[in-house]
DNA sequence: GAGGTATCGATACCTATCGTAGCGAAACTC
DNA sequence: GAGTTTCGCTACGATAGGTATCGATACCTC
C-alpha cells in the first residue's frame, strides 16, 4: 500500500538473511575469546559477512549484544500455576541461560559497558530488562519496585558470580538463591 | 642492611607522594565522566602528574582502579558483636561505599573490564575480594562458599542496580537486601 | 662540591578498536 | 535495460592503552 505496486518488497537488492549467523558468530566469538576480544570485525568474519553489513544493521556493538541476548533468551516461560513455583522456575530459567556458552559473558560485558555509557544503558533497560519486569509484574501481581528488586538480586548476583569467577554459578547455590528469594517474596512482608 | 649502608632508602631521586591524590583524582574524575571515558591521561592530568607517573606505580588501568577501591574502602569494620548485627553493618557499610561518588561506577567498570581479562579478575579476586572474604569467614564462623554465596548476593545486587540506573541503590531497599539475607543466613538452613 | 642513580614531565610512538566513507559489483523490480 | 539497494572490500579518522626516549631534577655518598 505504500510504493511497490503488486509486491510489498521494497526496490533494490534485497537484504540477506543474516541475523541468526551472526547472533550464533557472536555468542561462539565472546564464548572463544572474551568480550573485549570479541570485536565487531572478527564476529564478522566468523558469521561470514563484512564488518560494514553488521554496521547496517546494529548501529553500535552494544546493541549488537542487546539484540543477541534478546534472541538467546527468548520470552520468559510462565506455564506455571502458583505464584511460588512461578518464581522459580524464572529463577532457574535466567540462570539456565546466562549459564549457556558466550552468554553470560555478553550479559556481563554489555552490562559493564553500559556502566559509562547512558544511552547504551537505556537501551539495555529498555529492551532487554523492561519486557520480563512486565511480563513479571503481570504475572506476579507485584509492584513495579518489588520486581525491579528480584531482577536485581537474581540477576545481579549470577552475573556477579560469572564475573568473579568466570564459570556459571553451580546449581546448589542457585537452589540455595531461589530458596532465600522465595522466602523473602512469599513471606508476610509487604512492599518494600 | 641490603645495600645502603646507613638509611634504608635507595639511591636515586626519591618518589614523590602521589597516591593519594592520584586515588582523589580518579574517583573525580571517573564520577564526572564515566568510567570509559576517565583515561589515564584525564586522570593522571586531574591529579597533576604525568601520564608515565601513572603508569610507573600501577602497571595497567585496572590495577590502579583495584588500588583506587582498596583505598576507598579501607578494612571491614568488625566492631559488632553478634552475628547478625555484625552481617547487617557488613551490608550496610559495603552498600555506603558503593553509593560514593565515583567508587560504584569505578567498582562496575573494573569489575566489567575482568570480564573478558583474565588476568584482572585475578587480581580482582587476590586483592579486592578475599582480604574482605577471609574476614568475614573469620569473624562469622562460615565456610568459605558460604561467604562467598553472601559476596555474590550483596554485591552484585548493588553493582545491577547501579549499572542498570545509574544511581546507588535507596535505603529502603538496602534494608530489604539485609532483611532478606540475613533470614537465610540466620535461619536453620545448614551450609551449602 | 663531584659523581652516581633514579625519578620527574614532556613528547612521540605503536597497536588495537570503534565506527564511517567511498567504491565497483551484484541482485532484485519494473 | 533502467533504477535502486545491498553486497564485500579497502581505506580512513578518532580515541585509548601502553611503551620508549629525552633532558632536567632531586637525593645520597664520598
Amino acid at each position: 500500500m505504500t510504493s511497490a505496486t503488486t509486491s510489498g518488497r521494497p526496490p533494490g537488492r534485497p537484504r540477506i538473511g543474516v541475523n541468526a549467523v551472526v547472533f550464533a558468530a557472536t555468542l561462539s566469538t565472546v564464548h572463544d575469546l572474551g568480550y573485549a576480544a570479541a570485536t565487531v570485525e572478527r564476529i564478522a568474519a566468523a558469521a561470514g559477512v563484512a564488518k560494514t553489513t553488521v554496521y547496517r544493521r546494529w548501529p553500535s556493538k552494544g546493541e549488537l549484544i542487546v539484540d543477541c541476548l534478546l534472541d538467546a533468551f527468548g520470552p520468559l516461560p510462565l506455564e506455571s500455576a502458583g505464584r511460588t513455583e512461578l518464581m522459580a522456575s524464572a529463577i532457574r530459567w535466567i540462570a539456565a541461560k546466562i549459564g549457556e556458552p558466550g552468554v553470560g559473558d555478553a550479559f556481563a560485558g554489555v552490562f559493564s559497558d553500559a556502566v559509562s555509557d547512558p544511552a547504551l544503558r537505556a537501551i539495555l533497560a529498555a529492551r532487554l530488562q523492561d519486557p520480563y519486569r512486565l511480563a513479571l509484574q503481570d504475572a506476579l501481581g507485584e509492584p513495579e519496585s518489588r520486581v525491579l528488586f528480584f531482577i536485581d538480586v537474581v540477576v545481579g548476583t549470577l552475573l556477579h558470580r560469572m564475573g568473579m569467577t568466570g564459570v556459571p554459578m553451580a546449581d546448589a547455590d542457585i537452589a540455595a538463591l531461589a530458596e532465600m528469594v522465595l522466602r523473602h517474596f512469599t513471606d508476610g512482608t509487604g512492599p518494600v
